[in-house]
DNA sequence: ACGTTTATGATACGAGCGTATCATTAACGG
DNA sequence: CCGTTAATGATACGCTCGTATCATAAACGT
């Protein structure tokens, strides 16, 4: 057998390659050339690799949903690894500030988020399903935390888990938007989310940390 | 003198036919062919009208941005119409589900600031400040009824207005993006609005309507 | 009726796009 | 070393885009 080269890797180089100057110019605005050229591959390959545009689109896409949920899975995992016993608070925290546009790499993927977002409001072949498919057990898996704590006796008042998980990832969103639009500084928005945090496991003095 | 025409009028028609095109076949999908034929008049006069492409999406957009405006402060002078005194929970009720993809037009007009806010993240020309720039003033006003409310004594426990009317709109942002994407029906995204009146205007009893 | 404004028409330019088609070279496993 | 696979190169097709350039027709105030 002749030469063995990794598909899927070489796949992954190219979809990168979209995926960074789609960041900055734009998803529409990049074309096959130029993705070939930031790849520093031919054009010719590319088109091996990916038949049409829009199959390098999607894929790209679905390469993207991977990383974002690949990287929230790694804080999680590190969330349990510093401490022994994880709580809910500390798991919804990580959640919804893992989508904020914090810092470069977060911001890159709120804004190819955003672009894709977009374009699948109107691009009925570009289904945006991928990247929102997870929303719904993520939704789940807060809801499932808050009912974990009122069981446990840390929440107070009536409160609804399914209503306010869905609330809490509304609000990380929408907080995304307001400083992807520059409205909002990244501070900012950690200070409402920590403010929402606070109404729903109220701590009893300590102001060092999010969470109680 | 000769023949008079109404120049904004025109460019009044002209904008709103490139917003009609470009909610279904996308912003940078629509072509000035395409803007031409939707308004009935020749490509010719669209150049007339709007020299380049870009003068013509920036003019779009403020249009849109003005009649979001204009929709909002009917809402709120109808409000104070049927009845004489205007709580602070029904004017923060009009603002958060006004931005909602509830109805057609709604749709379309989150739809379309959406297309805008994506081309602006990577299209330096394109500045999303004038539909954007309201959104301060919004908040201040969201957060003037929420200090309103609490002089009077109407919401309980303690409560931070400017963070709470951030968060306010964040969580309609958020909810918008998720009718949007198909996650949420519109109804579920009025359940968590409601959801966070009740629990900034705490009612008695009664189950009516979304404001005590 | 004249002259300015408003609007149309047909058309063409150059550029960039996605895509396709040749031939050719380099690498590696058996 | 042979044959399959990976990768390149140059180039060209057809299309659409934004923009520009002619000339020309219709409408209206004075």
């Amino acid at each position: 057998m002749p030469k063995r080269v990794d598909h899927e890797e070489r796949r992954r180089q190219i979809a990168e390659a979209l995926l960074r100057t789609a960041a900055t110019r734009g998803l529409h605005a990049t074309g096959m050339r130029e993705v070939a050229a930031e790849a520093g591959v031919s054009l010719r390959l590319v088109q091996y690799y990916f038949g049409t545009k829009e199959e390098l689109l999607l894929a790209a896409m679905q390469h993207l949903a991977a990383r974002f949920a690949e990287r929230g899975m790694a804080r999680i995992r590190r969330l349990k690894e510093t401490a022994g016993a994880v709580r809910p608070c500390d798991v919804i925290a990580a959640i919804l500030t893992e989508g904020l546009p914090a810092d470069d790499e977060r911001r890159t993927f709120t804004v190819l988020y955003t672009a894709y977002f977009a374009l699948s409001l109107t691009d009925p072949a570009l289904a945006i399903a991928p990247l929102a498919r997870n929303s719904s057990v993520v939704s789940d898996v807060v809801a499932a935390q808050l009912r974990a704590a009122q069981a446990a006796g840390a929440t107070p008042a009536p409160l609804n888990p399914d209503l306010e998980a869905v609330s809490l990832l509304a609000v990380s969103a929408g907080l995304g938007q307001s400083v992807l639009g520059g409205q909002s500084s990244p501070a900012q928005a950690l200070a409402v989310i920590d403010y929402h945090l606070d109404r729903l496991f109220p701590h009893p003095g300590q102001r060092d940390a999010e969470c109680p």
